[in-house]
DNA sequence: TATTGTTATACTCTATAACTATA
DNA sequence: TATAGTTATAGAGTATAACAATA
């Protein structure tokens, strides 16, 4: 018996397995019974399975639109905060600029975002949304909001407001 | 005012400012004020930053003995199934078995881990821990406890406690 | 035929350093 | 001198595919 099913509403959501990582070819599912050691103590070791857990389930639930969390990080907050800098936008999220340069590229390229000049430092860009870029943002977030259910579901919709409380302690500080 | 600080019992621990990421030259304190829209809202995006957080924590804590969480997860489920094969632990970890040859080198070469010839099934290897190993190890789940209390004293020992119960639902499952 | 360990490749993300053009 | 954006490189980590030895 693994640690999740006394606690967890639904286990088994949304299938049998890890999102994306069902076998190929399953011949014995006898689950090896392995000792997790003082692993399973460990906040860092359940944050890094949840997450990549998440992560996938965000991935699969938008590879229509193809967008990854990364992505919609950015499309999100320059959406909230028109005209801002990259700068601005690399310390919010804490991605590296260098990284955030590889992001907007590829945005841009889809004709989501905008590089404008700015009108106060000509060495700072402003940075926008186009139309279509608020026109795929309004599908996304509905994509978004979907995969977001499958997480209540998962965890319980109480359990899920409460991890949003919690982990808020450890993010931006 | 940022979301965490009505929550987090000791926001500022262990200092001011993210664990690595203290700028080298910081002139202008003054933190923008960026509206993250929807992001404090989804669970992913909290889960990421916590889990950056808690794993700089982790780097910078064991920086002494040079030891990854990856590294610590691997070395502490070995050592809790001595002779288990590296397709066995792969699945248990949710690691890919091509990432696991290099992880396993690398241990094996610090004379860590020993890879030893399978008694009953000529294609895998019987994994354990040598005797240098248990002994790093020891050394290693101290400073892996030093590391967790900085999460409990950031968090709250209840709250720790309690996202150690939440986070599980999505280990494994 | 399928599985174990291995090698190799591609892609995402992090961490740096250096460069340019501005400030 | 310092900062904004860019380019480049190195290293984790993930995701695949293919191969040899073995089952």
């Amino acid at each position: 018996m693994t640690n999740h099913d006394q606690n967890c509403p639904n286990p088994d959501y949304p299938e049998k397995g890890h999102p994306l990582r069902m076998a190929k070819t399953m011949r014995s599912e006898a689950a090896e019974i392995v000792d997790l050691g003082e692993l399973t103590k460990h906040l860092g070791y359940l944050m890094r399975r949840a997450q990549i857990w998440v992560f996938q389930d965000f991935i699969r639930t938008l590879a229509t639109i193809n967008i990854r969390p990364a992505q919609y990080s950015v499309l999100t907050v320059i959406n909230a905060n028109a005209g801002m800098t990259q700068m601005s936008l690399s310390k919010a999220l804490g991605i590296e600029r260098a990284r955030l340069v590889h992001l907007l590229n590829e945005l841009e390229a889809r004709k989501f975002v905008d590089r404008r000049a700015s009108k106060t430092d000509r060495r700072s860009h402003a940075l926008h949304l186009t139309a279509k870029g608020r026109s795929a943002l309004a599908d996304i977030k509905s994509l978004a909001q979907e995969h977001e259910q499958h997480l209540a579901d998962r965890v319980g919709r109480k359990n899920h407001q409460l991890l949003l409380r919690l982990l808020a302690c450890f993010a931006s500080g």
